[in-house]
DNA sequence: ATCATGTCGTTGACACAGTCAACTACATAG
DNA sequence: CTATGTAGTTGACTGTGTCAACGACATGAT
């Protein structure tokens, strides 16, 4: 009954996994929108990047990025300071304890994670990633 | 560079995807959002259907469901009737003119999807799809 | 019949996410 | 110095999902 088309399939799962998510999330205490959860991610796993990158990179709204911004900065996780070389530019590096609770989001995202790949093969589940990154890419370069 | 992590790949396919939707329902004159068209789509697939049904099929909420209803049956796209049998229910059938939307909408699904896929042979696609929903069933019964 | 309990659906209030346009501040080519 | 472009901010808005409270109806027990 379900559709053959990818596009039903994949709300259904991402609606599950946010859902999962944000359980995990919740009983590891921590208390993050998901946008907030992957901009920290992103400045963890990119020191000295700018908003710029961001947006660029991750093709995200520099509105949305400069709120999100905003707010891990007031909750401390992250830090900002202007760049030398460039006076528009404010470079983003995680504070010890947006780095400790990147940590606690990595591990509710692996517990999620595994979860979700429960019963299938290890080669599956890289299918499936390259898979959605290839189609991913087929929307955007058209 | 990309993290092992499905979900971020989840998120950036899921965020390609509406993007293209929305592209191609525009293109088409559709002026829905998503989530009306995916209400009209199961009203059409399960014509007779109800509210509930949504809700528990879909797993849906049951207050954006009677949101999007009233909105869909004030677009004249779907009927709204009591049922006969149960006084609380109301049974959601499809308009004529929500059936030549529906058709509009499969068009735009069909030509975003083939767009999606492009490059993919038909077996991977299918592989996705089934990995799709088993990952969404693992998070669910959990 | 009536009453307690449960279900279907609606509504209000809210949080989160994404988008657009206008704006400031700075950079740089000419 | 001026024109143009870029990084970032802000406001206003739409769309989506969630929670709680509620009205209307159904049903089983007494």
């Amino acid at each position: 009954m379900s559709s053959t088309h990818p596009g039903d399939a994949l709300h259904r799962l991402l609606h599950a996994y946010k859902h999962a998510m944000r359980d995990a999330s919740r009983d590891a205490g921590i208390d993050l929108p998901v946008s907030h959860m992957r901009m920290l991610k992103v400045v963890c796993h990119h020191p000295q990047c700018t908003a710029h990158d961001i947006a660029t990179h991750w093709r995200r709204d520099k509105a949305q990025i400069a709120r999100v911004v905003k707010e891990l900065d007031h909750a401390g996780l992250i830090g900002i300071r202007p760049d030398a070389d460039d006076g528009r530019r404010r470079i983003l590096t995680p504070t010890a304890a947006g780095k400790r609770m990147f940590q606690r989001i990595a591990d509710a995202e692996r517990e999620a994670g595994a979860r979700m790949v429960r019963g299938l093969s290890r080669e599956a589940v890289d299918q499936f990633v390259e898979l959605a990154e290839a189609m991913a890419n087929n929307l955007r370069k058209s």
